[in-house]
DNA sequence: ACACTATCCTGCAGGC
DNA sequence: TGCCTGCAGGATAGTG
């Protein structure tokens, strides 16, 4: 379930389960997701006290005691489940999903978290706390979307003289980091742009931002706002960690929502469906131009 | 350097 | 009913 809104909403409901708490047992009930496990993972775990979770573009990082952070991200499909049930589990023999719990926090304070990832594109690591800035998975990562270096000037310096449509610059985590398919699709509706739009189209000669891509970043961060403030978006059955479910898909504008007719105001044309990077573009090509 | 594809994996919806 | 195809919120290695 994973872009920004949707991880920072897991973060939220994950804190109170997690941060101060102590891990008492941790369970690995396989060797690998996307990546193998870190060696002798569940062991390194157990006993550590979770001192803070944060979010980094698309990762959760839970800081350790002992100057480990547990790294997890939640690829396509991961998703977390707390419970307090602290009797015993109750796994209905016949919640398939249940298929797919591959770790399990016992808590000391009775709690207990469960990392679900059907398609396993997630992934867990460690890292030392002091080191992670410069660890391969952060290292390139660009900016955060709500951050304030996300303005006009930065896009015009990254998309200027690129041939790669819009969307696939907005889908690079190296530019901007925390944005994904959906929430691509839903800002540039937002401001007008077309996803197939060549990304140095968007910038003057002079190399500063045209007037349309002068509206983007406002466009992120307002859809990026909206959709923390509706708990995210779930698709399928995806759950927040407390069982609730984010409410943001029934706002979208386009997503989703080929051959209904355009939201914006005074607009005649029909949302389209297209293919860019192998992955679904929705857009009106009545008012994105 | 850049643009594009194929790929990892499972589940589900739609067509026949 | 069942089988098949395509598609899904991500990210990377590999190709030209």
């Amino acid at each position: 379930m994973p872009e920004l809104p949707e991880v920072e909403t897991v973060r939220r409901g994950l804190a109170p389960a997690l941060v101060g708490a102590r891990i008492l047992r941790a369970e690995q009930r396989r060797p690998d997701l996307r990546f193998p496990f870190p060696d002798n993972f569940a062991a390194r775990l157990a006993g550590r006290r979770i001192l803070g979770l944060r979010r980094r573009a698309k990762y959760l990082l839970a800081d350790l005691d002992g100057g480990e952070t547990l790294v997890m991200h939640l690829g396509m499909s991961g998703s977390f489940r707390v419970d307090g049930d602290i009797q015993g589990a109750f796994h209905h023999p016949r919640d398939k999903s249940a298929a797919h719990d591959h770790v399990v926090l016992h808590m000391e304070n009775g709690g207990r978290v469960t990392y679900n990832d059907p398609r396993r594109f997630g992934f867990m690591l460690l890292v030392q706390s002091n080191g992670l800035d410069a660890h391969k998975l952060f290292q390139g990562l660009g900016v955060e979307p709500l951050d304030e270096a996300l303005d006009a000037s930065f896009l015009a310096h990254a998309f200027r003289g690129r041939a790669a449509p819009a969307k696939a610059l907005l889908l690079d985590q190296r530019v901007i980091a925390g944005l994904g398919n959906i929430y691509v699709c839903e800002a540039l509706h937002r401001c007008g742009i077309s996803p197939l739009r060549a990304g140095g189209k968007l910038v003057t000669a002079a190399g500063r931002p045209g007037a349309l891509l002068a509206r983007l970043p406002q466009a992120i961060k307002e859809v990026l706002a909206d959709a923390l403030a509706a708990g995210g978006s779930s698709l399928r059955d995806h759950r927040q960690a407390d069982g609730s479910l984010g409410y943001f898909q029934h706002s979208f504008r386009v997503y989703d929502r080929e051959g209904a007719a355009c939201p914006t105001p005074g607009c005649k044309g029909t949302v389209a469906r297209a293919v860019q990077s192998g992955r679904s573009t929705f857009y009106c090509p009545q008012c994105q131009k």
